[in-house]
RNA sequence: GCGCCCUUAGCUCAGUUGGUAGAGCAGCUCAUUUACACUGAGAAGGUCGGGGGUUCAAGUCCCUCAGGGCGCACCA
């Protein structure tokens, strides 16, 4: 026996060394596997992409634990024979890392975007993110991920930026694509665009008003947008104002002097709120644009980009909302026009990413159509694309759990336009090119310029249209590579219940409608991770868990574990140091089983096949295999929470505890025959909770592994599972 | 407003075709130089959120109420 097991087991020093290994010997890279015979030539594939991590600082629990999950299914389906790939990459997380960026610029030097330029931003914003990008690698190292790091890819890299133009080409050329004046969800602090699922509402108390409107009293919470309103709204079925026809036109008294309103009847309107009866500003408001689309009404802006009162607010022009909101209420009542005000619970809109406040504007912005019938699809839209793969439907995705299906579903049946375009820098810039002006004016799809006296459309793609492509970008796509032909459509995708919107239903948009194929068999959502009560991490709260100092204290085996027991998908997983602890006694306890059991058997080699168990030690056999058989059925069915916690009540309550215990008695007194069949119990029983426990805990049993009387034995990660058929 | 999830031991949670309630942790009692103190043995602990129904039988299926969490929509 190796003398390193007189002390206790010392994941520091072990990990880093069996990374190491694993990657020389090439065993992440399925076609190595072939070559060195590890695995057979005309093996099935099995193939998962990693959910490619921002490149906005370092690795946080979250990524920790979609990791650990991952891997454990990359580990098991090598050890069941499958030719495996699990590629890695990065996104380059376009708002997110820009904004990170500009916020640190301007702490540091007091510089904004524009005093910087677009050329020295990139510069400074890409550095950051090949900083990152370097700092994720190594961390996704540490927890032992088995990543083809050969095909790593990153959503800007050049691959990718081609397999984006040929997107947006195609899409374009279908007229999918397109641009136009339409209301947009516009962040004055980020200055850009930002889609539907960005936006974070938070509750607020506030003032809901009623204000005199000529005979009416109209309820607004916000007065500011007020200006312009010169339609006022009601049910065409609403008695109480039945005596104003549609079109009518009223003189009265408003903020800024007298107006004349027109009457306007539409059936939106909700009779039983407020009064019944509304203003409508069309330029900030998605349900009011709608109806002044209906009755072509017009359409003025009140707010600009930076969140200022336009002139037509007139004494408050330039103003900011917050501080010209009471200022008009308090003209307003000065005049006599406040009938009364409530207090009211608001849901403001802010940008997930700059806190900014949302504020609605009609701009000219690229978007997608979702409802566009597309020949060369069979004259389906997007939207009916993507509602082919619902457990009924003919491209059929399984969703684990599956009730997210029906979240899924749900999402796409309100599923507006998506507007792609950002006033970002950070990003694949738009492949338009506009030539001249007026009646002369050109524009062109082009990833390069065409010529002399083109220029650039100045905005980038939203950053989900690029990993939209991810699961096929990275196999080589548009060119028919030899990857993409073997590994695509993958067969699971794992990643949070969180982004089903943003990124699993894009790729799904993206793949059944740019190859016709479904670009995953499985999705698996997982979900958050929480500290020991239940509360999000945050850095408010001071609950946060960085995964690599976990790993420093106790080891990755200890931290994998830890992720995974008491997680189910779909479910929240709590988190505490303490249960990390629990798994690092584990550890050590396995280095100890291993320790007597490799003392006990010293000279004994791991027999195959033996077959003359005393019948105490057949039994024990027996029920070991029935574990085996039930954690494999588990393993196939995404239950890896109950495999880890299975394996580990064996190994420490039934192994260590009773066999281990009952063995030192038949090895002192048995017969030869007894003691000869005790230690190839032992042996077998060891081995195959190292097989079993390897893709949970790829280290420490890949470290004792080698010390394992097994003939002919290859690396742990490349032996088979205990049982390959159950 | 529409929808989803959760409620089982002090805590965290298993309990997947309905068949006499389980684990880990914490706490309690005891052991103590052992493969391992990063340990072992033992006992204790629950009217399975309330009510109703189906059934020979319900933690499990159905209805209903309550509490907690979440998503979507609305937000004049």
């Amino acid at each position: 026996m190796d003398a390193k097991f007189l002390k206790p087991y010392d994941p520091a020093a072990t990990e880093p060394k069996i990374y190491e290994k694993w990657l020389a010997d090439g065993f992440f890279k399925p076609e190595t596997c072939v070559e060195k015979g590890v695995t057979a030539a005309g093996a099935p594939v099995f193939s998962m992409v990693e959910p490619p991590p921002n490149v906005t600082g370092t690795l946080h629990i979250g990524h920790a634990s979609m990791l650990v999950i991952e891997d454990i299914i990359a580990r098991y389906k090598r050890m069941r024979g499958f030719r495996t790939l699990w590629l890695p990459g990065t996104d380059h997380a376009a708002i997110a890392t820009q904004s990170k960026v500009e916020t640190e610029i301007y702490k540091e030097e007091g510089k904004r975007r524009q005093d910087l330029g677009r050329e020295e931003l990139l510069k400074r914003v890409n550095e950051f993110a090949r900083q990152s990008h370097d700092t994720i690698v190594d961390q996704m190292k540490k927890m032992g991920a088995s990543l083809d790091w050969s095909r790593e890819a990153y959503t800007l890299d050049e691959k990718r930026s081609a397999a984006v133009f040929e997107a947006f080409k195609r899409m374009y050329d279908d007229g999918l694509i397109y641009q136009g004046h339409r209301i947009v969800n516009w962040d004055p602090k980020g200055q850009t665009t930002i889609s539907d699922d960005e936006i974070i509402y938070t509750e607020e108390k506030t003032k809901f008003y009623y204000f005199k409107y000529g005979p009416f009293v109209i309820g607004t919470a916000r007065p500011e947008t007020k200006f312009g309103d010169k339609y006022v709204v009601m049910h065409p079925d609403d008695a109480r104002y039945a005596t104003y026809k549609d079109g009518q036109k009223i003189d009265l008294e408003w903020i800024n002097g007298p107006i004349t309103a027109t009457i306007v009847k539409d059936p939106s309107i909700d009779m039983a709120f407020g009064t019944g009866v509304m203003t409508i500003t069309p330029w900030h408001s998605a349900v009011d644009f709608d109806i002044a689309e209906r009755h072509k009404l017009d359409k003025e802006q009140v707010i600009d980009k930076y969140g200022k009162l336009l002139p037509i607010a007139g004494e408050f022009a330039g103003m900011k909302i917050a501080e010209a909101r009471p200022k008009i209420v308090e003209k307003l009542r000065a005049k006599g026009l406040v009938d009364k005000e409530e207090d009211y619970t608001h849901n403001i809109a802010t940008a997930e990413r700059t806190g900014g406040i949302i504020e609605p504007q009609i701009m000219n912005q690229w978007f997608v159509d979702v409802n566009k019938k597309i020949a060369a699809r069979g004259g389906r839209s997007l939207k009916e694309l993507m509602l082919e793969v619902v457990p009924e439907g003919p491209m059929h995705i399984d969703f684990i759990p599956d009730r997210f299906a029906k979240v899924y579903v749900n999402w796409i049946s309100n599923l507006r336009d998506w507007c792609i375009s950002r006033q970002i820098w950070f990003g694949h810039r738009i492949p338009v090119w506009y030539k001249g002006t007026g009646a002369t004016a050109e524009k062109r799809v082009s990833a390069t310029s065409p010529g002399e006296g083109w220029t650039q459309d100045e905005d980038t793609l939203d950053t989900w249209f690029s990993s939209g492509l991810w699961t096929f970008s990275t196999l080589g796509w548009p060119d028919k590579t030899p990857d993409l032909e073997t590994y695509h459509p993958t067969n699971v995708l794992e990643t949070g219940y969180d982004i089903i919107f943003f990124w699993v239903a894009r790729m799904i948009l993206m793949s059944t409608y740019l190859l016709g194929q479904k670009p995953f068999k499985t999705v698996y959502l997982h979900g958050l991770v929480r500290d020991a009560k239940g509360q999000k991490m945050s850095k408010s709260l001071g609950n946060i868990i960085d995964p690599l100092d976990m790993v420093k204290k106790y080891g990755t085996d200890a931290v994998r574990m830890s992720l995974i027991v008491g997680t189910g998908p779909g479910n929240d997983t709590k988190m505490s140091e303490d249960k990390i602890r629990a798994y690092k006694n584990f550890a050590n306890k396995l280095w100890n089983i291993a320790r007597f059991v490799l003392t006990a058997a010293e000279g004994e080699k791991v027999e195959k096949d033996f077959a003359a168990y005393a019948p105490d030690d057949e039994k024990i056999r027996k029920e070991r295999h029935a574990l085996m058989v039930e954690i494999t059925k588990e393993m196939d069915e995404f239950k890896f929470y109950l495999v880890a916690e299975k394996l580990y009540a064996y190994a420490w309550h039934e192994f260590a505890d009773i066999i281990l215990e009952s063995s030192k008695d038949i090895l002192k007194n048995g017969t030869d025959e007894q003691k000869k069949s005790r230690k190839q119990l032992l042996l077998h029983t060891l081995e195959k909770i190292l097989r079993a426990l390897h893709p949970f805990a790829p280290f420490v049993t890949e470290e004792i592994w080698s010390d394992m009387p097994v003939p002919d034995k290859r690396p742990l990660i490349v032996e088979s599972w205990p049982i390959m058929a159950p």
